[in-house]
DNA sequence: CGCGCCGATACCGTGCGGGTATCGTCGCTG
DNA sequence: CAGCGACGATACCCGCACGGTATCGGCGCG
């Protein structure tokens, strides 16, 4: 009798339909049966009238459903007082602009939620840090996209998202279905800043000719990189997953690997509200191996 | 946050000491570390100062104990409500004074702690019936031993015991650290009663040259048996499980199969407290597959 | 009588909980 | 001060239980 199954238990009682209430629990219908079964074999009595028709509650039944909600309930106060107890913990979080698209919106929700007391601090970086902040200490744990120069940081891929190049609508270029890296090394392409971290740049900067040319502007935010793009023509990378404003659209690059976005936060900082953010993260994508990076170990 | 988990936190807690504490419940100290820490990522915050000498609780680890506590025995609670208004629900179990040993009473143990409520009887079958009474309906469930017609009866292997004869003290074969069946042809064997079980009795009797001459006594139960042994110096079959009486040995038989020990129960039966009785049998024994007889499907 | 609804069952793949072996670290002690 | 022992953490492996898909059995209804 976990409380796993006690929630099983509460969805099934309130829906009285096996199939409504695996939807609830975001399951499906034939493990929830069993589950409900397995409950029924260890406490040793029936609890639910079963139908073609549907569900109906024994005496049994209707009595843990009282008790399992009281009980859950009482199990949701103990964590918030523990919680509350250890203190207003705080946590700061840094991201890349791109990176917090309503993906990061749920991650927050869904932390939030789970820790109501943490203070949770958001911290913007440009392109500049593609730590977002970490290396400096400026934030606990980063969101951002890979690839960086990770020595003494851990990090763990949440999702790998296929590159393409943003264009204008009315770029000659802009209906076609994917596109190769080489056929747009005669535009311009945006410049990254000077300190930028060299395997970022490697990988975001456009094709080695146009790199080699420098003639593109040198841009620090989103905003500034598709603003350029409406007023300059220049051109530039992103995810094929983000939200593009009118006039501009983005063309899959089938010669540019995936961008992995990348949950990171110093190696040697263990502290729990961290671990439970990657944990949480974990859950809301699929859930990833964790890297981390080799120790210089002199 | 489930309640093993927190039975395993209120267990590290009251004996600081991660390996007395996995002790107790049961399990080694690897995967309680780990659980713990699951615990503290799970609830953001640390419970525990953890240092060579010792462990210490933190002041959320002493919140989380208080709260656990009280919530394992609301949980108990919760258990003891329900299966009370579930009614008082018998169970009557059968069994061959074989099978009825320390495992038997350790059974008997755990189910009456997981229902503290349910009325159960016992019945002891003699040889007559390997079945304890299951196919007359006089019992809901039967703990003994194969083989038996068991069409209509769901069993369960619980254990696989080999099996033995058993001698006088005195006997000149006494000391033998194992014999063959047919050493002990020429000897007079137990009969077993008019009407037993085929199976049963196939496998129960002593060597066919022994059964065909019928020169034994007939025994219905493991009493007698073991008297006439005693005063009379036949010879029988038991399992090497079995504890003797003084001036009694069990010599290994070699050309024996092992005798499988069974919890069985009618197929038609689906009562929880049937189900709950396996399950529990399952976990104290190693836990064994459900064999189903092939129903007479005509 | 066929079809649709609903819970149960069969079967499969994967993640997690438990196991063994070993490490890192601290403190005690000869 | 070096060696050893105690203790928690880590690495790795395995079996099982949980959740998934596909299908069945039974009842109601048009």
């Amino acid at each position: 009798m976990d409380l796993r199954t006690l929630r099983y238990f509460v969805a099934v009682a309130e829906e009285l339909h096996f199939g409504r209430a695996a939807v609830r629990l975001h399951m499906t219908q034939p493990p929830l049966s069993r589950a409900i079964q397995q409950l029924e074999t260890d406490l040793g009595c029936t609890l639910l009238h079963r139908s073609p028709s549907g569900v109906a509650l024994t005496a049994a039944g209707a009595a843990l459903y009282d008790e399992a909600r009281t009980l859950l309930a009482r199990a949701e106060q103990v964590r918030t007082r523990v919680t509350a107890v250890a203190g207003p913990a705080s946590l700061t979080v840094g991201t890349l602009a791109d990176s917090a698209e309503q993906a990061g919106t749920r991650l927050a929700g869904a932390y939030r939620r789970r820790h109501p007391t943490a203070r949770v601090r958001i911290r913007e970086a440009d392109f500049t840090d593609p730590t977002a902040g970490l290396r400096t200490g400026l934030v606990d744990v980063a969101l951002t996209r890979a690839p960086f120069d990770d020595t003494g940081i851990t990090l763990r891929v949440l999702r790998s998202d296929p590159v393409g190049v943003v264009l204008r609508a009315d770029d000659p270029l802009a209906d076609r279905e994917s596109l190769r890296l080489d056929e747009l090394a005669d535009r311009r392409w945006f410049q990254l800043p000077e300190g930028t971290d060299p395997a970022w740049r490697a990988y975001w900067s456009g094709p080695p000719a146009a790199a080699g040319r420098g003639d593109g502007p040198v841009v620090r935010t989103v905003h500034e990189c598709l603003q350029s793009i409406l007023w300059d023509g220049t051109v530039g990378l992103t995810t094929l997953a983000h939200t593009l404003p009118e006039g501009l659209t983005c063309v899959a690059l089938t010669d540019k690997p995936s961008s992995d976005l990348v949950i990171a936060w110093n190696s040697t900082d263990t502290s729990s509200l961290i671990r439970s953010f990657v944990h949480v993260a974990a859950a809301i994508y699929g859930s990833a191996r964790t890297r981390m990076s080799a120790r210089t170990r002199t």
